[in-house]
RNA sequence: UGCGGGAUAGAGCAGUCUGGUUAGCUCGUCAGGUUCAUAACCUGAAGGUCGUAGGUUCGAAUCCUGCUCCCGCAACCA
């Protein structure tokens, strides 16, 4: 019987609290797939781990700093008004890709501004930082300060200039008064605490980068800028470093609720942005007061067409045409499958394609529609499951076993595990179907069977609800079950079924 | 020079941190089966000495060392 087996294997899943963030992204541009694709990312995070517990997600748009007001300036437009134009497409990607934030800080906001003012001042009563006046190469595009031994010179177009190595960005010497943070007290702290967490970090990779980084020493940080006055003001013509700016963004985000959520805080970032999550963050934060991350993970970069995604090469994958083009679940479906959270990934519209009709059309659309199909004519309403022989019980283990390892595939940010779980017992599941052949049964052996299908159709839209939320929505719907994952052990009740109708199209 | 990433069947990847049964998966190819399903589904087969040379080990794709090759390091930028 199937209560039998409910009451003999059930399992309690409860996720630890978790406050998720994605990073806010500069709104010197257009979104891209980039930037999709890290929403995406977190938002399946998000939707995962509050289907079993508590999960708070914020994100927002970076909108300071002397990028932002030059080229606001080249627009001959304010530049709050400009960044409002700037910042709305981002903010409408977040509507059309069914990104579910509890949090949208924009750093231009009044509420931020108030909150970076109120860090800062703790920072300054820390004692970690001090006045001194800034002699050095400045590069304007990079907005930061280098050594003499990280600029050389090169020759750009006949002629000799300055330029950072690192960047190649022209420098200028520069001397200017400003604040700085004592970052360099915190070295050997950071580098003691990673050593002992080494799976603070993720992947293993970035974990070697960071340490890589702290064990080359870190320089103090100069954290005013006076060059430019499109930031948050500290007084004396001075504002607020972008990054000091920025990061507070995470603590706006959690509002009155600072002391419930920071200590949960896991940070989903890009590559590029490591050393600022990692050591800046870690260490601002160390000096203020407030605990440490649990997680910072780093996400890999997208090539398109093995090229890699620029402006000047004219590919960048534009979002909204994606979502228009394929649809929003099966682009959030893809783009997850694409590539291995953390690693490098290659986008092309062939093996999205291929993707949505080998994976999407035929095996879990295929799925769904072959079993409700069934029913439906058969039938007319959905079956309430019952008696159960050895093979049903092995299949409805295997979802468990599902769901068990996406659930601790997740918790390690493991999508790519997650959905090849998932992909793996669907395959289990059209197993099944042709190895009892309801087709050829006698009417309660067939009742059986598709009552069991019926099963595994609501347990694949409760587990792939996180990915594909409309889709996973549609098929609750169709059978009359609501989206909570309590609901995995719990029959069906009988519903009157309607003809069924596709969930994916074919390309 | 340097820094970082990578090298696993025709293609794309997982596995590498925490060494251990015949190295997995998807797509593609070939041969069968099936008809409930959006010509979808299922079974089977071919195809890899896990870049290379050493080392550690009872045992290495996995740890260590040398080497080769590929990619990125102007800007936008997750």
């Amino acid at each position: 019987m199937y209560s039998d087996y409910v009451k003999s294997d059930f399992r309690s899943f409860k996720s630890d609290k978790q406050f998720i963030t994605a990073p806010i992204y500069y709104v010197n541009g257009a979104p891209h797939l980039g930037h999709l694709y890290t929403s995406i990312a977190v938002d399946i995070l998000h939707r995962f781990m509050s289907i079993f517990g508590e999960s708070y997600f914020s994100i927002g748009t970076d909108e300071h700093g002397q990028k932002v007001e030059q080229s606001a300036q080249k627009n001959n437009c304010e530049v709050q008004k400009y960044v409002d134009d700037m910042y709305a497409p981002f903010h409408q990607l977040m509507k059309v890709a069914n990104i579910q934030y509890d949090s949208f800080i924009r750093t231009s906001s009044e509420k931020h501004k108030s909150n970076v003012l109120h860090f800062w001042n703790k920072l300054l009563d820390s004692g970690d930082t001090y006045e001194d006046s800034y002699k050095g190469w400045y590069a304007t595009r990079d907005e930061q300060f280098y050594a003499e031994d990280e600029v050389e010179d090169r020759y750009i177009k006949n002629s000799k200039r300055k330029v950072a190595k690192i960047s190649g960005s022209p420098v200028e010497w520069m001397e200017e008064k400003c604040t700085f943070f004592k970052l360099s007290k915190y070295n050997d702290e950071l580098l003691d605490y990673y050593k002992k967490n080494k799976s603070l970090i993720g992947p293993n990779a970035r974990y070697n980068e960071v340490i890589g980084m702290l064990e080359a020493r870190i320089p103090d940080l100069a954290i005013t800028r006076s060059r430019f006055s499109w930031g948050i003001s500290c007084g004396n013509g001075q504002v607020i470093y972008v990054w000091v700016d920025a990061l507070s963004n995470y603590i706006t985000a959690m509002g009155d609720n600072v002391d419930y959520w920071i200590n949960d805080m896991i940070h989903i970032i890009g590559k590029d942005i490591l050393k600022f999550h990692a050591i800046y963050w870690p260490a601002l934060l160390l000096s203020t007061g407030y605990p440490m991350p649990k997680r910072i993970y780093a996400h890999g970069w997208w090539t398109v067409n093995e090229d890699k995604m620029s402006k000047s090469l004219g590919n960048v994958v534009e979002p909204f045409d994606l979502i228009e083009k394929y649809g929003i679940d099966p682009v959030r479906y893809c783009i997850m499958r694409e590539m291995s959270f953390g690693q490098d990934g290659d986008f092309s519209h062939d093996r999205m394609k291929n993707r949505v009709n080998t994976e999407l059309v035929n095996v879990i659309g295929n799925l769904v529609q072959r079993v409700l199909a069934f029913t439906w004519k058969e039938f007319g309403e959905t079956l309430t499951i019952n008696d159960l022989e050895d093979q049903d019980l092995e299949l409805l283990k295997n979802w468990d076993e599902c769901l068990e390892n996406s659930f601790e595939a997740m918790k390690k940010q493991q999508i790519h595990v997650y959905l090849e779980e998932v992909r793996k017992v669907i395959v289990k599941t059209n197993q099944y179907i042709d190895f009892t052949a309801p087709w050829k049964c006698e009417s309660e052996e067939k009742k059986r069977i598709l009552a069991v299908g019926i099963e595994c159709i609501k347990r694949l839209a409760l587990i792939i609800y996180p990915v594909m939320p409309g889709s996973s929505e549609k098929i609750l719907e169709m059978i009359g079950c609501d989206c909570k994952i309590s609901n995995w052990f719990v029959p069906l009740q009988q519903k009157a079924l309607d003809k069924p109708s596709g969930l994916f199209n074919r390309i």
